[in-house]
DNA sequence: AAATCGACATGACATAAGTCAAGTTCCAAA
DNA sequence: TTTGGAACTTGACTTATGTCATGTCGATTT
């Protein structure tokens, strides 16, 4: 094809600096200065295609993953086998911290599609944080928006009706389409119907089910993994939205 | 009684270095010396009673705690008010990571008998990690091992049966119980059923029966909160325990 | 000792959601 | 273009677990 620039995409630079994820991701509410020195650290990493690993359980834990495009499931393994998908990473959002606990991967981390991410090495991302106070808070952060993640998933594995369980799905998938200035009521899901189910802990039929039911209220409209959201209010009454529905007196919401 | 000493228990000097808890509790792992400059971060708290909160949801997290005596559970609310235990925490273990996301605490937590705890201010733990490297690697691990429970937890509510996530639970109580030195195969529980049930997602009924059925297939004995195993390896079964059941060809363990 | 109350247990019954078994539909390989 | 298969849907039936109602136990107060 002509005589285009090779370009060696397992060395490109990143920087975080010059990012449009930047207020997504890792950087978020950094200063600029700080933005900067992030540059240093961030490495781009090699495409990884639909299935592929990025990570397994047992892999030392070297770095943490900023995804830049596609869509990243992660999933603890019990000792029989069965495994329980505990996040969906989308464009921005982080994953490998659960290798902290003593530097050894716990959960396995699939591609959903093909996606690329930027690796930051955790040693690189220690050094740095002596130098920068700023750094710290960062890392308290991020570590708060997983352990944040993971108690909203328990709360839904624990206490949610299986439609309580999808239309929160919805919204959460929704709010991030919003976040990166897509469509809020109108975008392809990245997952597998199989890959809801296991997230939600429901069976695949009831996923597909309650795709049918909602569409028959109106409530959304389903083409394969295309969503329209039709009445975003009656999903967040679903999940017991207390500003828009008023169930509750004294809810503060 | 006599000239007994008055102590001042909200102003006790507390030092790791000579805690007997040191090896199961935040300095676990650290060398000597970085033990005895967590002396000067660590504060002693007032005992708090049962039904005490210690943190509640919206506080500002200036800190996080860990156990010296007693039993905190940590509950996760959802907009409508129902709430989802996330963990229960033993002498040793450290709660308050909820609050790193952006500084204000997201769980209540709330003693289950009366309890002591130690204070570890943010502020001091981030000063004193600009100076110890070795803190900040403690810091990783503690949060690892807050992200590692929450996956297992999560586990247990997306796909284990009822009789599964109630043996895993006694699994989990009494590998503490071990690890702190007490009986692992008889105990007294500090929660309630209405707790046990709530944390594994499940009604009291379900828990009372399953209790019952347990005793009944001769694995425990129940004397109300009086635990005794008497069948370690049919609990272990239960939970997919593939070393010592060999269910699964193939399964590494 | 009686009364009270919360924690716990148990039986009867209801139901949400799982399982099983066909079916579509769509995409990808031949 | 055909073929195969994975992903998904839908219906019929089953079941684990929840709900409701009642009863017991044990600690605490009067």
């Amino acid at each position: 094809m002509g005589t285009l620039k090779r370009i060696d995409v397992n060395h490109l630079k990143v920087r975080c600096s010059e990012c449009n994820l930047r207020e997504l991701c890792f950087p978020h509410g950094m200063n600029v200065e700080d933005i900067s020195s992030m540059d240093a650290v961030v490495k781009q990493f090699k495409p990884i295609h639909k299935n592929d690993y990025l990570y397994r359980r047992g892999d030392a834990a070297v770095a943490i993953y900023a995804v830049r495009t596609g869509c990243i499931k992660t999933m603890t393994e019990s000792t029989n086998g069965d495994e329980q998908i505990v996040g969906f990473h989308m464009a921005g959002e982080l994953l490998g911290l659960d290798g902290f606990a003593d530097g050894i991967h716990a959960c396995n981390a699939v591609a959903l599609e093909t996606s690329s991410v930027c690796k930051l090495p955790i040693d690189q991302l220690e050094a740095l944080s002596q130098k920068l106070p700023g750094l710290q808070n960062q890392m308290r952060r991020i570590v708060g928006k997983e352990v944040s993640n993971d108690h909203k998933l328990l709360l839904l594995l624990g206490k949610m009706t299986s439609e309580e369980r999808l239309a929160s799905f919805l919204l959460s998938v929704s709010s991030r389409m919003l976040e990166r200035n897509w469509k809020e009521d109108e975008f392809n899901l990245s997952m597998a119907r199989q890959d809801i189910a296991n997230y939600l802990g429901v069976a695949v039929e009831t996923v597909s089910r309650l795709f049918a039911t909602f569409q028959k209220q109106g409530i959304i409209n389903v083409d394969r993994r295309h969503i329209t959201i039709l009445q975003m209010e009656a999903l967040k009454a679903m999940v017991g939205d207390c500003v828009s529905t008023n169930k509750k007196p004294g809810c503060v919401g």
